[in-house]
DNA sequence: ATTACTACTAAACGAGTAC
DNA sequence: TGTACTCGTTTAGTAGTAA
């Protein structure tokens, strides 16, 4: 998810508008003493004078000054912005999973099969469709070592995964596999791949993406990846 | 609406929590460093590990720190206020009409006729089923001045009101009757009643309550009169 | 790497007040 | 009554740093 744009200097011009928005100026020009907002705000009148004067310098709300009062309207951009807020929450809240899971690891060397599986057609095909990109041939392997990565690892299993169909060819049968999108490093979109019947136990998983990682990231055996799984409802 | 309960302190620890949501940790353990909680929030290191502290000692979330980063969960408590936000929010939104519109206006002494049709039984029954009191056998007459309170009363029109019905007794007919609830200078639960073939002009309006306004609220002709008339939905 | 303390700086607040 | 300015105070935020 990663709303972008809500920043805590927004966050609290946003409570003077919340506090606007329930007085009814979102849906009509209501009239308020900057001492009566200021009781609703639970401040004091210059400080309600000076954030409506912040609000209205920003363009989130119109405001006339008149001698019993300020006229104030919440515009279509203030209401947006409360708008914005309020389906960021509705995603918060009535989501079934965590937007993402965070998984840390160290980078170590397998027995090379990754590249194997990965160029096989079947795979490949699939990885291009339901992934959007086509892999670099090999795969990063990472260990998990702490207790709260093994622990995130094995929640995954209940999160909803892309599902690549097995397939078989002349010589021999390929399993279904698992995989979620993840970002490697901050950096990299790329996909964690869990066959179902893998060689490697549950402590081990095994990243794909578009580029070399290990070049790319400059990763050697041993260092420490941060791999963002992103769960996706 | 007036909701109650947040206040400019609560809403800036409502900040944080709200990130924190966005990590997911309303949903399960999250293991965020401080500096990448700071990242997301625009501020410093510091900051976000004084807001995570701040948080913890009001209970709504949990916190164990280790030695590479703390494992937040967000609590009951925390989630019940996102959710506060959240339904209030909608609310807001979503809801077709303001939650009440205010008028002020003068108190002026009438012809003493509210007094007669109050207590007519065929209104009276009604007033008690339908606003919940037993009005005071007499109308308090407010005139409205400016063009923001006239406006306000012609916007009132098209709310939707509590409306009694007409009826009929062996003398004459008694047409039908729009109210509002209100609440009269903050402090008195009564309604404002707008007779559909008023003897007064629209920028009249009458107030009814379960006490004698003029002595409970001591009010005298010339007075100026708040009027916050709410729109049930 | 981390967290979080202390000391300092910047920003927000509120009292008083002019208009 | 109102709003909103100045100005002193309080609060929040940051930098540096210890653990």
């Amino acid at each position: 998810m990663n709303t972008v744009g809500i920043n805590v200097e927004l966050w609290k011009q946003l409570f003077t508008l919340y506090k606007l928005a329930e007085l009814g100026a979102h849906k009509r020009v209501i009239k308020v003493s900057t001492a009566f907002l200021a009781e609703k705000m639970k401040a004091s009148q210059q400080t309600a004078s000076r954030h409506l004067i912040a609000l209205e310098r920003k363009g989130w709300i119109t405001r006339r000054v008149t001698p019993d009062g300020c006229l104030i309207k919440i515009t279509d951009t203030g209401f947006e912005e409360l708008s914005k807020l309020h389906s960021n929450l509705l995603l918060i809240m009535e989501t079934k999973y965590p937007p993402s899971i965070t998984l840390e690891g160290e980078v170590f060397s397998g027995l090379g099969e990754g590249a194997y599986y990965v160029t096989r057609d079947g795979y490949r095909k699939q990885f291009i469709e339901k992934l959007g990109f086509d892999p670099y041939p090999g795969t990063l392997n990472v260990k998990l070592v702490t207790e709260y990565d093994l622990k995130s690892r094995s929640e995954l299993e209940a999160y909803p995964a892309i599902e690549l169909e097995g397939f078989r060819n002349e010589n021999r049968t390929y399993g279904p596999v698992k995989c979620y999108p993840a970002v490697i490093n901050n950096k990299v979109k790329g996909a964690v791949i869990f066959a179902l019947r893998s060689h490697y136990d549950s402590s081990v998983v095994e990243v794909i993406a578009p580029k070399f990682l290990r070049n790319h990231l400059k990763l050697k055996d041993g260092n420490k990846v941060k791999i963002e799984v992103l769960i996706n409802p």
